[in-house]
DNA sequence: ATTATGTAGACCGACGGTCGGTCTACAACT
DNA sequence: AGTTGTAGACCGACCGTCGGTCTACATAAT
């Protein structure tokens, strides 16, 4: 495997870089080994490959493997996120604010299914707990100050209702998210499993999911969209493409 | 204690056991280790040294360290249910059940807040993702079933309300359980942060997610009640008599 | 020139897991 | 009763991998 070709400069080059740069390819690409084989079974020496660095110079950056992986869904979170915060923005009632929000995260996924698959599977896999773990608390914390913020807004409003007399908004946003994230899963699990009906099982998740939120802010039913009509269509479409071809390659009728 | 009496002894003595009680002193073992020193942070070494046995005893039982905190979950959580069952059976209202089925896992709890508080501690500290995910994800799958029942015998008699026409009780129960495991978390940081205000918060949590169900099942406030009245008063007051004595432990070691 | 920063990879200890083999209880056959 | 065969409980030395440390050195900054 080495390449002696001389006793001068057999040795690796030395490439400098802007740290933040760096950083980030380090990031960058644990990410995909990450998302690829998953947090346990990726080996710090996998990710030197790929980025073509050494111990020390991961080392240099990151203070384990656990930091790196809380930087990453730092990263991943904020990603996420940055999305709702124009909406809240935005001079629309707070109801349409929370439908916004949600559906614009589906949006997102609907535009490319496939990375929204691959990722779901790769999240909730066994060697994965930790990194989605991370990721869903991460969002938690992250969302349910801007959720809060709506609700508030629609509480004073009187579009939405407290559950209690003192009670905080916060309390009602983390219940929704607290939902949210457990639809997340179901699908998630259905992307796993390749059940046949994937397309209209999903559907239902996110209709009792957005049923649940409406009677949790006590909204009228069919107030509160996750996803608009058409965008459902394309998803289930694209399933019902994806779960035909499981044996039959090529085929195109449907 | 054991009836070793070799202090001389420099030879490991050979005892042999019936299976079933290897087995299981070994699961017991290691959940006191899990959940005093965090499932990463306890080596396989440490179980040895708890059980008295060696490696390979060890790896005769169980094929993997995952495998035995699998096998420590599945009785973990199947002692969690049974009492529900008893429940059920039960010929009491449905919403009667529901109450008693939260109420008893409260009580239980309160019996020996001690070591409610501890279990909390431990299985949310970062070390115990793993374990407190798989305890949780058990509870879920468990449980699901039998709320479900109680839910769907509630609806048939008109006590609850279905979100959709042809939505599955188990879905309630989900998001149900949801809530609760939500719950749980927020209480365990709870615990955790040594906030003066614990006894406050705890019950604002306890509320907010009674609220929560109340509007999930359609029902009158007030009737879904997770814990009773005295207990929740006997909770705070341990409570508020263990944030005084936060450093005050007589520790001595042996 | 000296210091700070970035880079490199040999090295280390701990850990999960394997392996070859020993020991014991007990059934089956003299 | 004594002998032998066998399953499986038990042992601990050993191994490969992995996260993390250490020292050396190159380059940039001062």
């Amino acid at each position: 495997m080495k390449n002696e070709t001389s006793k001068v400069n057999s040795k690796k080059e030395r490439i400098i870089k802007d740290p933040e740069i760096r950083k980030n390819e380090i990031i960058q690409a644990a990410q995909k080994l990450f998302f690829s084989q998953g947090y346990e079974n990726t080996p710090i020496t996998d990710i030197l490959h790929a980025t073509g660095i050494a111990k020390g110079t991961f080392y240099h950056y990151f203070k384990s493997k656990d930091e790196l992986l809380s930087e990453m869904v730092n990263m991943v979170a904020t990603a996420a996120i940055q999305q709702i915060q124009k909406i809240i923005e935005m001079p629309i009632t707070p109801l349409e604010k929370l439908n916004r929000s949600f559906q614009n995260s589906q949006n997102i996924k609907v535009e490319n299914l496939e990375t929204m698959k691959a990722s779901y599977e790769a999240l909730y896999k066994e060697e994965n707990i930790k990194l989605r773990v991370k990721i869903n608390e991460q969002i938690i914390q992250d969302t349910v100050p801007f959720f809060g913020n709506i609700i508030e807004e629609g509480i004073k409003l009187g579009d939405f209702k407290r559950l209690d007399p003192d009670q905080e908004a916060d309390s009602l946003a983390e219940a929704i998210m607290a939902l949210a994230i457990h639809m997340g899963s179901k699908n998630a699990h259905l992307f796993i499993s390749e059940d046949p009906d994937i397309a209209k099982k999903l559907e239902k998740n996110i209709l009792y999911f957005e049923k649940s939120v409406e009677r949790l802010l006590d909204l009228q039913p069919g107030s509160f969209h996750t996803v608009e009509p058409k965008t459902l269509k394309l998803m289930i479409k694209g399933l019902s493409k994806k779960s035909g071809n499981k044996q039959i390659e090529g085929e195109h009728n449907d």
